[in-house]
DNA sequence: GTCTATACGGAGATAGAC
DNA sequence: GTCTATCTCCGTATAGAC
């Protein structure tokens, strides 16, 4: 019979995927090697083959690992924010609040997606997983807002937007620019909230 | 005193930058190796050590030549179009004519200053003039439109819609999404025309 | 002398055997 | 958990072709 000696496993399984998470966002899917997240972890290479079998079973869980915490992450902002509106401003705010590591790193979910897909990684369906989740639920906020007919089109367009701002900002490494964007940010929402919107109009029309 | 026999050796150094140049955009700099370029132009690996001496020397070449491909497809939008607005609408129009490539390959600036950027390569410095190329380029149109003291901030703000346009485009591989972004860009510079913008009202309040 | 091709060595990464 | 095998890749050294 099995003895309590089990967490260690999950433990060090967890210790693995949070480095490897890390270090995935830091320096990319691609340059990260066995050596990086051992090394981070403190233990020896071969011996992660008793938790992962690959490289890509990592990255699985790693990303596995982020939609958790994403899904998390949106119940916690329901939980804070009440109304629609507010939930959309604590999804625009998470550019302010991680903007040290998107000067530095980029969008944790926009830089994995763009280098799985650069590659045709067979994980980037499951990394599309992450931008799914809050293309729907940015969607429920502008369905509860009444914008029934366009709130799918306008939560891909505060997605893009999100991602434009983190990749410009990435790039040339400007903190005024998050700044100046997440204010106009805010003004669309407040625009949309009013209702009459450039999206209503041109979705009606097409 | 030199003979005419020296177009052979610019000819292949351009056939190795063009090579290089392609499969840095399908594969992403890092994912490609000297013999991944040498075998699609045909050489063998050795011989360019003869035309570049490390890979980031091939890196540099390519980024010049896309600087100066940049800077022949500004002034092209110059002859063809006489007004800034129209101006402005081929820059949101290379989103549609670039379609397919931007689907299966992303934005070949954001994507390469991308994986520049989270690399922290010393070339990202360079690639960057690329995006400064369109910025410069889009402020002048915006001043050219008499909207002086919020250019450059439209510039960045434009630039960085198309960019996040790109990115998810990329990931999603949403051809529908595509041109649903670039009629909402067409009305936004629309409205800039009109003048009255949110991004005005922002920039005077702050 | 210039360009090209083959061969070789070092480094590092994945994968796996013990 | 150590140790090894195999592979890829960068870079060089060397030698042949025009």
């Amino acid at each position: 019979m099995p003895t309590a000696a089990t967490p260690d496993i999950r433990r060090t399984r967890g210790q693995i995927t949070e480095a490897a998470d890390r270090l995935f966002y830091e320096q990319g899917f691609g340059h990260t090697s066995f050596a990086d997240v051992a090394g981070a972890v403190g233990i020896s290479r071969g011996n992660f083959y008793h938790h992962f079998k690959s490289k890509d079973d990592i990255l699985a869980a790693v990303i596995e690992g982020r939609l958790e915490r994403t899904r998390a992450l949106l119940q916690a902002w329901e939980a804070q924010a009440c109304t629609p509106i507010e939930r959309l401003h604590c999804f625009v705010q998470m550019l302010l609040d991680n903007q040290p590591h998107i000067l530095a790193h980029g969008c944790p979910v926009g830089t994995l997606c763009g280098e799985l897909a650069k590659l045709d990684h067979p994980a980037l369906e499951q990394a599309n997983g992450l931008l799914v989740l809050f293309r729907d639920w940015l969607r429920q906020q502008f369905e509860a807002m009444g914008r029934t007919a366009e709130a799918d089109a306008l939560a891909l367009h505060l997605l893009a937007r999100a991602q434009g701002v983190a990749a410009v900002a990435h790039a040339l490494r400007s903190e005024a620019f998050v700044r100046a964007e997440v204010y106009e940010l805010q003004a669309w929402l407040t625009a949309q909230q009013a209702s009459g919107s450039s999206l209503a109009g041109a979705r009606a029309s097409t």
